[in-house]
DNA sequence: TTTTGTGCAAACGTTTTGCAATTAT
DNA sequence: ATAATTGCAAAACGTTTGCACAAAA
């Protein structure tokens, strides 16, 4: 049992069979993956599965504070994240797949942010955009999936 | 002439008076608007104005690296920054306003990430969200728009 | 048994597109 | 003159919602 159905436990709501699964995804993919990708990922396995169920559930663990939100990928499309502590995101702009880049000073930011602003924070989306090694290197080519 | 009619112009597109409205105003407000902020600012004087020409000049100059897109601000829409110099900004979850926040840091962060990343950097989106000052105090009560 | 979640289809709001009329160059 | 832009209406897109059925507790 991970962090994430440890929460809905804990928040009294159902473990359905659908719920572990995404619930799975998120912990375990470093894909920071869309309510599309996930639906797609768990249609072999649960072939009646709604898109809208995946919604739902990504909306539950969401309002819960269980997982970011990271906005498009230039994809048109929500990201989520179940790393929760503050870091920064790269997204490449001609693939589309976003990826994890340590900074420890981002930790110092928040701080700061925190405090200089009297903003209560509740979250963090840091994200650079740009073309990542792969394609850079693929030049004109199609973009690699 | 501001920096985005300029830029425009040096990209041989026209200068049509729309055009110029919405530059002016990304360029002036702090808002960091929305596509449909600017419609509603620009109404009165352009009474036939379309969404989607705004749509399509924010496409332009976005596409020509003239402004940032910054995601939604919680509110759905897509919000747009003319300030292209590495910030962060702060989003509040009930008001849905955007504000600047200065952080030397930030700088230094963005080189280490082109650095260690292997990625060329466009752009970056450092956002911050939580709930503003004014939110905090006002409770439970509604939204101060 | 009761309450919550699922899955479908329809609805929603934002953004995009096709195209004829208009306008900047 | 001519090529680009506008504005409208319709479409497309990701996401949300209502509701009957199914399933977890």
């Amino acid at each position: 049992m991970n962090r994430l159905t440890e929460g809905l436990k804990a928040a009294g709501l159902r473990l359905t069979p659908q719920r572990v699964a995404i619930c799975k995804i998120l912990e375990e993919s470093k894909d920071h993956p869309t309510a599309l990708m996930i639906y797609h990922q768990l249609l072999p396995q649960f072939p009646t599965l709604s898109l809208a169920t995946v919604y739902k559930t990504l909306n539950v663990l969401k309002s819960m504070g269980l997982v970011h939100a990271l906005g498009d990928a230039g994809d048109g499309a929500e990201h989520f994240d179940a790393d929760l502590t503050p870091h920064i995101n790269l997204v490449c702009t001609k693939c589309h797949r976003v990826v994890d880049f340590d900074e420890a000073r981002i930790q110092e930011i928040q701080r700061a942010v925190e405090q200089r602003s009297g903003y209560v924070i509740q979250g963090a989306r840091i994200v650079y955009y740009g073309l990542c090694p792969q394609c850079r290197a693929n030049g004109s080519l199609k973009e690699s999936a």
